[in-house]
RNA sequence: GUGGCUGUAGCUCAGUUGGUUAGAGCAUCGCGUUGUGGUCGCGAGGGUCGGGGGUUCGAAUCCCCUCAGCCACCCCA
């Protein structure tokens, strides 16, 4: 016997029942994003490796799955985001389209790291940017598009927030502290690690960037401001000393979550940075309010990546949205559907063995007449249990065949209402037809 | 990549201080009954006990290695 062959480490095999719901799931993507006036773009399952160097440095080498070709010279990896590609894309088209460019996709992503909960080897992404405008208006209308497919899957403003922030006012809020500029960077990781260390390792390292330990109190406080959507964000200026035109950027993005209607799915919190080094303004990220599991989402603008790629200078703002954190979101919250397979429209079914041969001519029928037609391989004629397959593959009518049928009649039956009609044979189509 | 915990049928789990041929419920499939989604009866398939090696007369059980999952770190697309 053969010895069996493990599936890698972190990835999933898709099941009827787990493509069924991957199926479902870009379709709400797809359904979302068009309806808020996006378009769908792809790329390449793999790129060369210099396109991941180049945006990231050497560092994101070891999570990529990197290749050569046997006999080749050319390193290449598998996607494992899909902002590079996107920049690249653009950068080859961006003088020859009308801005904002607003794009999205659904790839596979890939990168080598130890799987979790929430984590694997490859996920799918929902990907949403609007390429090309620096307005708030931008970052606003993709997280109301984020918010969108959140309310489409039934969670509520509740259930999950967006939590919002803005490199350049947290920048300008530390440097009035007296952060460095070239410490910047490390007082972002810092913010970013806030609730993964220990006060006094943070106190520690705050006071490693410069600060006394008067202001190493305040810095702690910048990282553990949050405010509702509702509050007035100008606390901000009165809590930290600041001229109010430091926070501009993250008031006028205030008025827009109101004028988009999200308001109330919005939360500012200054600890977030995100990770990525080519963030350069809003910055946010989705959770849920459990708490239980990761990040359902996070984006921001970063207006020097186009650039970076050799396109124009170009400012944009996006997110991510993996499938799997969502999708455990959404089975805690017991709004996962189990039933999205595409359920048959008609089952045919024989109820004597005279009328078993007209199962194969009808169904043959029905099909080329475009409707999901299903019958069983049982030789049974017994009713009750082929109507339980009928059931089973929740199809909306059964065409019964006995004994009527020889004079030209089948049963047609309901199978929600169970009511049960005789139709001429003739006009069975026309009938299943009117009624779907 | 590092450390900890876990691993028996598709699922949920039994399995005595190491002792015959590893069990149950549910699910699946088949047959029968009542002929319209139900009920009941009978039966079957399905496990090299995650994999490999070792100790032993004998291993699901003890030891080592390995793989996978989960948790934490790292990182966060």
């Amino acid at each position: 016997m053969a010895e069996k062959i493990q599936k890698p480490r972190g990835t999933r095999d898709f099941y009827p029942e787990d493509m069924a719901w991957r199926r479902h799931l870009e379709a709400r993507w797809r359904a979302v994003a068009v309806r808020n006036g996006f378009e769908e773009v792809d790329g390449p399952i793999y790129e060369t490796l210099d396109l991941y160097k180049r945006k990231s440095g050497e560092g994101i080498v070891s999570e990529l799955f990197s290749f050569r070709r046997t006999g080749g010279e050319v390193d290449y990896a598998v996607r494992a985001e899909f902002t590079p590609t996107l920049a690249r894309m653009v950068a080859e088209r961006a003088n020859t389209m009308p801005k904002p460019v607003k794009w999205f996709a659904m790839p596979n992503l890939c990168r080598a790291e130890a799987p979790q909960r929430g984590r694997l080897r490859e996920h799918w992404q929902w990907n949403v940017d609007v390429i090309g405008s620096d307005s708030p208006v931008a970052d606003a209308e993709v997280i109301f598009t984020a918010v969108d497919l959140l309310r489409e899957m039934g969670l509520t403003s509740q259930q999950v927030k967006v939590k919002v922030s803005h490199r350049d006012v947290v920048r300008r809020i530390l440097l009035r502290m007296g952060v460095a500029e070239d410490k910047m960077i490390d007082a972002f990781t810092l913010l970013d690690r806030r609730d993964k260390i220990t006060p006094d390792d943070f106190a520690r390292q705050a006071a490693a960037l410069g600060l006394d330990a008067a202001t190493v109190e305040r810095f702690n406080q910048v990282a553990r401001t949050r405010l509702r959507s509702s509050d007035d964000w100008s606390r901000i200026v009165d809590d930290f000393g600041i001229p109010e035109s430091d926070v501009t950027q993250l008031r006028l993005l205030h008025d827009q979550f109101h004028a988009f209607g999200i308001a109330e799915w919005c939360e500012y919190d200054l600890g977030i940075v995100r990770g990525l080094a080519y963030y350069t303004g809003t910055v946010f990220e989705i959770h849920e309010t459990s708490g239980a599991e990761r990040a359902i989402a996070g984006g921001g603008r970063y207006d020097n990546l186009i650039e970076s790629f050799g396109g124009p200078a170009t400012p944009a703002v996006g997110f991510g949205m993996g499938d799997v954190v969502l999708s455990l979101v959404l089975e805690d919250r017991g709004l996962k559907p189990t039933d999205v397979a595409p359920p048959a429209d008609v089952f045919v079914l024989a109820a004597t063995a005279d009328a078993q041969p007209l199962v194969g001519p009808i169904t043959a029928e029905l099909r080329a007449a475009g409707l999901h037609t299903r019958f069983s391989y049982k030789t049974t004629t017994n009713v009750g249990k082929l109507l339980k397959d009928a059931t089973n593959c929740r199809a909306r009518f059964a065409v019964i065949l006995d004994d009527k049928a020889a004079s030209g009649t089948v049963g047609v039956k309901d199978l929600a209402s169970g009511e049960q009609v005789e139709v001429a044979r003739d006009a069975l189509v026309e009938h299943l037809r009117d009624a779907i």
